[in-house]
DNA sequence: ATTATCTATAGATCTATAGATAATGC
DNA sequence: ATTATCTATAGATCTATAGATAATGC
């Protein structure tokens, strides 16, 4: 069966991925991802040639996520009204960062660390994100001028959003990871600060 | 003299510094490190016997200026009212940000990728702080009851303020190193951002 | 025949130290 | 005498490949 041929292929990406999000690039050799797949360490290379190829693979898919959880977030819910959407906006962000807890510091390293990587990539999906960001931005624009919220640029409401929702985040986990604190208590406090992200961001909008 | 002596010594610590701040601590090698400052490699040893105790010798100075800026910034300024002080502490902030580039960076990569050594570091640094945030809470609490200000925690107005200063910068740096447009291009929009953050929170303050 | 997998290893890189030599201060 | 500096290298680690062997599909 084909399933079962491409079988370790596909359990070395399983696996590397894994260790790549949880370690990151340096710390990560081809030997560990090999032991924890239960094959040779050569056989990592025979599929994906260099530990490079392999990272910037995952690398690849794990942005395309990110981006995607983004356009999903700011796509138009025609259902609900402007606040709302705000609301919704950060909230979807808010709850896929957190459930997805690696993923973010691991592309904020790599983004962080290797210039060169994240520019090849960010350029091949830079445009068909300008779809999704132009409706968002003409929505912005005409509450701006039907005079229901404050002047505001759309890509600042995006950057504060997000930016406040990622950073929420990040503190919390490292936090959690530095000074054992029970996860239970952690999780009210993101859920405390999604509210007053909230809050902050509909003050800024609200006239 | 003692200053001769000394050169050498005090010149691997810069120069481990710059490296360390440039490349973080897997990419930089004592090798790379005694060819800037013109030794041997051997030497860098003999002074800080390991890479690890080197690093951790440079690291622990910068998570302390970072503490302490932070400190400065949230220190009392009796001459300011409520609203010039917020406006205070993020201008000083943010600039302090920006204009130590390699700082902010260089600490989160570092937070996000070792707990164990962020751990051992905060531990020590976190009692002599109390004494500012807990004037700064106080501060707060006080506008709050006196009805000048909406409701709101103090720490979540530390969080929202920090973290929108350092995220806006991370963004507007990685798009600069990754995508190659002018200086002063992102100094212009570092300088909208500021503005934009000052808004966003004062709106959260503001009756 | 072709593809998958393994064994073995070359070769690169890097940290850290041992031991020799030079410089310095008493 | 003591401290600073250098040369040389052991030893660890890791990537990547060559070449042998086993499994698979026609």
């Amino acid at each position: 069966m084909n399933t079962e041929q491409n079988k370790l292929e596909d359990r070395i990406l399983v696996e590397a991925e894994n260790l790549f999000l949880e370690q990151g690039f340096s710390k990560t050799t081809t030997a560990q991802i090999a032991k924890k797949v239960g094959c040779n360490q050569a056989l990592v290379h025979y599929y994906y040639r260099t530990k490079d190829k392999l990272f910037d693979n995952i690398f690849e898919r794990k942005l395309k996520e990110l981006l995607e959880n983004i356009d999903s977030c700011i796509q138009n819910t025609e259902n609900l009204n402007f606040e709302e959407q705000i609301k919704h906006i950060i909230t979807t962000h808010f709850d896929f960062v957190c459930s997805n807890s690696q993923l973010v510091p691991f592309i904020v390293t790599e983004l962080l660390n290797n210039h060169e990587r994240f520019r090849r990539l960010f350029e091949n999906s830079a445009k068909s994100r300008n779809d999704l960001f132009n409706s968002f931005e003409h929505k912005v624009e005409e509450q701006v001028k039907a005079g229901r919220i404050n002047s505001i640029k759309p890509i600042d409401l995006l950057i504060t959003m997000f930016s406040l929702n990622v950073s929420s985040f990040m503190l919390a986990s490292t936090v959690q990871k530095s000074l054992n604190v029970p996860p239970q208590f952690l999780k009210e406090k993101l859920e405390h600060r999604k509210e007053e992200i909230i809050k902050t961001v509909l003050a800024r909008l609200k006239k």
